[in-house]
DNA sequence: ATAAAAATTTAGCTATGACTAAAAATATGT
DNA sequence: ACATATTTTTAGTCATAGCTAAATTTTTAT
């Protein structure tokens, strides 16, 4: 049987597998680290995880999902970003609270929990932060935005999907009104890797730091 | 902290005191029987409940919740009759199927989501099957219905509650439109323990065997 | 009253998934 | 190249919560 942990693990491996930080190697350390538990505890998981055939392990290289460990770890992100959604689209829910609350709930519901909501959501493709939402068949596009850091001076973008990996962070974008679909405007980049500053929706202007802006993702036109 | 399964027999074990069958002595083998486990494992769970003062255990005698096993109890009860009132109402579920989706869910709630779909629902105080749904500060009233089984030939009545123990015979009562405030009328008992004949809202008539009758609340005029 | 039956507890085992400490393998810096 | 640092694995523990089999206690029937 699939356990709340073999699937919390095949979601965190698939994302590290799919994000450009670590050059493709997911390492024992980096899922240890992002599941937050003891390097030991990785290790015992990931033999686990290789003897029931969801992932190919090399010992001290690193790990790859398996077709049916990277079927399992796109049912649960598929569940993870409809109830996300849900949560703010129906019950009101703020960008920093969905993801705690979907990190429990993803385990809990069934297929036809899963069904009833996507259809409420009448079948979203996209989630509560911009992320793609796998299809039921696991399909799932991989789109490439920019980062706002990466923008010069003087480029305009829409905000297509933020980081949710830091709640404070998401609340402090909510409070500037940054969301899916704003348009920003890079009107002066400081030097020394200091603050951009930014023009929302054609009106306001902030001074946004580079951890912020490296953490929203937008499309140039 | 309290682990699902600690709920789920503190749950439990309030059910069974506050049930009407077992003369308020709730005992291992009963609660073994309720849980669907081993006698054995629900002696050890016992032993750690009483350890943890959320009940008084006389060994072979049974037990009885402390206050704190009962408020437990009844934020669990709470939860799962919310979620059901919520799966029924928000996203169209039927009788049937509200119960095994609340089980697993009720444990993966915050408080948070408790508040907003009590708020969805407009502070509800009866719960999909007609049960008391507990208040946020633990207080809940027991009214005392009679079985369906219980009127005499003649007698009128409407639903209050129906048992949520089988899912199919909720499915057969669905069938038959036997809702919460659906009035019905006895217009015929068979002797022996035989069916009763009944009147639907006035106007359809069937026979009911006296398991499906025992398992339905009125409140008689 | 006492023997048999039923209920309950104890003893010992299993799987899951965490942990620490120690050993082994890999990577890095001079 | 090789000593040191870092990463990873192994070995052994722990808590949770289930199980079976055996022992014990309570209940029931004669």
């Amino acid at each position: 049987m699939l356990t709340q942990a073999i699937e919390d693990y095949l979601k965190t491996i698939y994302k590290l597998q799919h994000s450009d930080e670590h050059g493709g190697r997911v390492t024992t350390s980096v899922i240890a680290s992002r599941m937050e538990v003891a390097a030991a505890s990785a290790t015992n998981m990931i033999k686990k995880l290789a003897e029931l055939n969801l992932l190919i392990y090399t010992p001290y290289h690193g790990v790859e999902l398996t077709a049916s460990g990277e079927k399992i770890a796109l049912e649960t992100i598929r569940h993870h970003r409809l109830i996300e959604l849900y949560l703010s689209q129906a019950l009101g829910y703020s960008w920093d609270q969905i993801d705690a609350e979907a990190d429990r709930l993803e385990h809990a519901i069934s297929e036809e929990f899963e069904d009833r909501i996507d259809e409420a959501l009448g079948y979203p493709t996209v989630g509560a932060h911009g992320e793609p939402i796998p299809t039921k068949q696991g399909q799932i596009d991989h789109p490439k935005y920019r980062r706002l850091s990466e923008l010069q001076d003087g480029q305009s973008a829409v905000i297509r999907r933020v980081s949710d990996r830091n709640p404070q962070m998401l609340r402090y974008m909510e409070n500037l009104q940054l969301r899916l679909g704003t348009r920003v405007e890079v009107t002066a980049k400081a030097p020394f890797n200091g603050p951009l500053q930014l023009k929302i929706d054609a009106s306001r202007e902030v001074s946004l730091g580079l951890e912020v802006a490296g953490s929203i993702f937008v499309e140039t036109d």
